[in-house]
DNA sequence: GCAAGGACGTA
DNA sequence: GTACGTCCTTGCA
């Protein structure tokens, strides 16, 4: 008899160290660990063959909960941290997979499963037969039997070694320096730090070995302990000798475990391919698949994924299709629904331990020199992650000066270090002189560097793109990011933005305002002018906060399945933004000034007039005023009120007025329009322009739009004029740099491409394939007019109506649009329902699922959420139905061209094109390259662009990019 | 000095 | 009918 025993949890925390986690099934669930495992009972029923070959097999694990070494020692395996979140998900899989393979998967409560072994070989070797532990855990080897009866076998995968290695006495005794019977003894006096077996302080494994192979037991050396010459070595082992009995006791194994399956029912069984296919098909583990069904002779296609394990969303499938797909999917949510419940139960606990931590200012930590500085980066180096962030002068990360850095690595474990503080009074050359007790801001930056730039700390940050730009002005790269601003975007939403909403929510706790530290308003101060005692506090108080909202929001991702949009594509756009911001785009200055003029001027000319067609002056600019003089003076009919009872007077109403021959209307109208562009545009712009770079540096928000869009502020560069003569003007002030051209790469139509694949339109496909002009095509379906002459008010209808769809239509908005009756606009609506059927089925799915769900996705799985959606409020109902049909439209053509960004740099690399990204508007791209490389530069745009979405997505339509290159963005585009 | 409302620029 | 940000006025602190 040959019992095989595999030690099914240290398995999986080694195999979790030893190799990269690369592997995650499609709906991000990260099974790596799994795949390791389901090869290594593959390999060994390969490999173990002749006499090696085991007649009895079982997986044992480890049971969670407490074990009777907590009753010998509270300490024990106290300070192992929590298990990783990659990992979680992993442990009940991989019992399923045990069981996949016909293998008993034993794990007892009260026992670890080293106990259950222990007992085992004993059994195996009681019986006359022999035993094999799988494992490479040191504290197994105890069980080695010089008569090769119990063997242990190290399965774990390493480069340039065999992949089976034995342990037997020649191992035991390079680990221990003894034979297997003295391993406790050993291990009793060292301890080990892992476990938290305490020892006896001072003495390692070494001289150990050396009290044990003359003494023999831990008992017989201590009864003896007067007779060590070493002072120090005889005064500690008098002193600890209970902790080494202790410690005796828990690195002991039992082998008298009460188990319920005697050795017989560990018989081992053949593969069943209806118990192990199913399974691995919902693993999606293809390769190993393919080499069992060779071996099993069995065909893995006639077997259905388990629906248990399976996942969730398959990406592309996301979003609406077709009715029986739906429901399928419905059923595959039910069922990982379940499946998923550890990981759940863990995001939970997580959230609940995080939060039970105290915060304490009094013990962050004031990093002042280069020694306590070292001190912190090793312990960095230890933990292998770090919550930091950066400390300086002002919000806008172009200009803002650093002024220190805070660090945490655990909850409660955070320190800062000051390295701009100034002190007295400012002048107009920057304010006084360097604080005393700051490190000199080169070395420290130099101290760091290597570890922002090591890909193997993980950098935790807040909003990373801010820090990530400030710290490349100061020449510091940084490398793997993560950032809770970004989690909790892409699990909530634009729901928290700050951080101390974040905290406030989460941890119960919002943390110091800034406020509270620099003032605002004209009193304000920057961050360099306040107190190193008070600015630690704040900064080390953010890394803290930083990390222990990491805690809590990173194990959601994997419960949540948003793990592959978060990593795929949210975090991976912050430092292409950052790089984007940090160029900035050319402006000439002497246009806009020259308009400024002209625009003022003609404006100017507007208020004189309209103050005498008012026959008297008035604020142009008061829409209250202006209502007053309309309405109540000169008692025009037709006004509405707005919701606070103010009279309507928005350009609408105007533009109504005006055709009724108000010329005051018209002469209003102009002059907003002129001067909305001198005040938003002319005048603002260039006071942007960037002292140090000469150019116009815009912030983008990454999180603040409910779709997945970007949105641009200081200043918005999303909405430069466009659709007027006056307007193209202020485009054609973005220009190329000297030397240099533009080019504009815009998705044609993305967004009704976007609708007919995930509505499923054929019609509207073919019409795309076609390369038709989808708003003619349109008004042809719906009016029967043939396409070859239209008339443009037809095609415009049309339009509007595409729009409309688009924006989840209502026969009250469309009439609005057109000018039309509300009839009569809903006439339109029920012909094109009835020439589109599957668009009216895909606003009914979306309805119902955000009913149902409070959320709506993406075909990329981004979640968009409406806690509205069962408001009691008709019209508030109203608006989230809408919205939940325009989200996946516009929320997945903004996630297309999220992944385009991501891909552009190194593709643009790749083909030596020397090109600069520097603004995004939605659905274009604009560049800055080389004069003479354009056109080298645009097919690599525009492919890069058109397969943005693949291969996660295989879209149904064509994506067509239209390209241009110009000296400014008004030709270009 | 700040928040809300209205207006208007973009996709 | 969707999604934003900015400027200006108004009203209140």
């Amino acid at each position: 008899m040959h019992l095989l025993l595999v030690d099914g949890s240290a398995y999986i925390f080694r195999a979790f160290h030893a190799l990269p986690q690369l592997n995650r099934k499609s709906d991000g669930l990260p099974v790596g660990c799994v795949q390791g495992f389901c090869s290594m009972l593959y390999k060994l029923t390969e490999d173990l063959k002749g006499e090696d070959a085991p007649t009895h097999m079982a997986v044992i694990f480890d049971h969670s909960g407490k074990t009777f070494r907590d009753d010998i020692y509270t300490e024990y395996k106290a300070q192992r941290p929590p298990a990783p979140v990659e990992l979680v998900p992993q442990f009940p899989l991989t019992r399923a997979a045990t069981r996949a393979f016909s293998i008993p998967s034993i794990e007892m409560e009260g026992w670890e499963a080293d106990d259950i072994i222990a007992t085992y070989a004993r059994l195996a070797r009681e019986a006359g037969g022999k035993a094999t532990i799988v494992s490479s855990d040191k504290d197994m080897m105890q069980l080695i039997e010089p008569d090769g009866s119990i063997r242990m076998l190290d399965t774990i995968a390493r480069p340039g070694q065999p992949p089976l290695r034995w342990i037997g006495m020649d191992e035991v005794f390079k680990k221990f320096g003894v034979t297997p019977d003295k391993v406790i003894e050993v291990q009793a006096l060292c301890g080990d730090s892992v476990d938290n077996v305490p020892g006896v302080p001072g003495i390692g494994v070494k001289t150990a070995a050396e009290l044990i192979n003359t003494y023999g037991t831990v008992e017989n050396l201590l009864e003896h302990a007067d007779e060590i010459k070493q002072n120090a070595r005889r005064e500690k082992l008098k002193a600890n000798a209970d902790l080494a009995l202790v410690s005796k006791r828990l690195v002991t194994l039992s082998q008298d475990v009460p188990v319920e399956l005697d050795i017989d029912a560990l018989i081992r069984q053949p593969m069943e391919p209806s118990n192990l296919f199913p399974f691995l098909k919902a693993m999606e583990f293809a390769t190993i698949t393919k080499r069992l069904s060779g071996k099993l002779e069995a065909n893995p296609d006639d077997f259905e994924a388990d629906p248990e394990y399976a996942a969730t969303a398959v990406p592309g499938a996301v979003g609406f299709d077709n009715a029986a797909r739906a429901e399928s999917r419905a059923a595959r949510h039910e069922a990982t629904g379940r499946s998923n419940a550890a990981t759940v139960a863990h995001a939970a606990a997580e959230h609940a331990r995080v939060r039970a931590i105290p915060f304490k200012p009094e013990d962050y930590e004031i990093i002042r020199d280069a020694a306590a500085l070292q001190r912190w980066i090793d312990a960095i180096e230890m933990t292998g992650h770090v919550a930091t962030d950066t400390e300086t002068t002002g919000l806008d990360n172009q200009t803002a000066d650093l002024v220190g850095l805070s660090f945490s690595i655990a909850p409660g474990t955070s320190a800062y270090l000051p390295l701009g503080h100034t002190d007295g009074e400012a002048d107009i050359f920057g304010g006084g002189g360097l604080v005393e007790g700051q490190m000199d801001i080169r070395l420290a930056l130099d101290m760091v560097k290597p570890l922002f730039a090591d890909p193997s700390i993980l950098k935790i940050f807040h909003n990373a793109k801010y820090d990530i730009g400030i710290l490349a002005r100061y020449d510091v790269a940084v490398k793997s990011v993560d950032d809770t601003l970004l989690l909790s975007y892409a699990l909530d939403g634009p729901q928290f933005n700050t951080m101390g909403e974040l905290g406030e929510h989460w941890l119960g706790f919002a943390g110091q305002s800034i406020k509270d530290l620099i003032g605002s308003g004209k009193k304000q101060i920057t961050f360099a002018q306040v107190k190193i005692e008070d600015g630690a506090r704040y900064a080390a108080e953010d890394a803290d906060m930083t990390m222990r909202l990491w805690q809590v929001l990173k194990p959601r991702l994997v419960a949540e399945n948003m793990t592959t949009l978060y990593e795929t594509i949210d975090r991976p756009l912050a430092p292409v933004l950052a790089r984007m911001e940090g160029r900035g785009v050319n402006i000439d200055r002497a246009i806009l000034s020259r308009l400024s003029g002209e625009f003022a001027q003609r404006a100017a000319a507007f208020e004189a007039q309209a103050y005498e067609l008012a026959e008297q002056t008035f604020n142009l600019g008061s829409p209250k005023q202006l209502g007053e003089i309309l309405f109540d003076k000169m008692g025009l009919e037709g006004g509405t009120k707005t919701k606070t009872g103010a009279w309507s007077t928005g350009a609408d109403v105007l533009e109504d007025l005006a055709l009724k021959g108000v010329p005051l209307a018209r002469t209003i109208v102009d002059w907003r329009q002129l001067n909305k562009l001198r005040s938003t545009y002319t005048d603002a712009l260039p006071a942007y322009i960037n002292e140090r770079t000469g150019r116009v540096h815009t912030t983008y928000s990454q999180h603040s739009v409910l779709t997945g869009r970007l949105s641009s502020n200081d200043p918005n560069l999303q909405n430069i004029p466009v659709r007027t003569e006056d307007g193209r003007k202020i485009r054609s002030a973005f220009v190329a740099a000297p030397g240099k051209i533009l080019v504009s790469a815009d998705y044609s139509q993305i967004e009704l491409r976007v609708l007919a694949h995930i509505a499923d339109i054929q019609a509207l496909k073919d019409a795309f394939e076609e390369g038709l002009d989808i708003h003619a095509m349109t008004a042809s379906e719906m009016f029967g007019v043939p396409v070859e002459g239209m008339p443009s008010d037809i095609r415009r209808r049309a339009k509007a109506i595409n729009f409309g769809i688009i924006y989840g239509i209502s026969a009250f908005g469309l009439a609005n649009q057109l000018g039309i009756g509300r009839g009569e606009a809903g006439d339109y609506i029920k012909t094109y329902f009835e020439r589109f059927p599957g668009i009216k089925d895909y606003m009914e799915e979306q309805r119902r699922k955000v009913k149902e769900d409070g959320h709506v996705s993406t075909i990329f799985g981004r979640r968009i959420n409406f806690p509205n959606a069962k408001s009691h409020n008709p019209s508030e109902r109203a608006f989230v139905e809408r919205a939940s049909i325009n989200a996946p439209i516009q929320g997945s053509a903004a996630d297309i061209i999220r992944r385009a960004m991501i891909r552009m740099e190194p593709e643009l690399n790749k083909a030596r094109i020397d090109a600069d990204m520097l603004l995004q508007v939605h659905d274009e791209l604009i560049f800055e390259v080389p004069l003479g490389t354009e056109s080298a530069a645009i097919p690599v745009i525009k492919r890069v662009m058109e397969g943005a979405a693949e291969p996660a997505v295989r879209l149904t339509v064509p994506i067509q990019v239209d390209a241009n290159a110009a000296g400014n963005w008004d030709e270009a585009h």
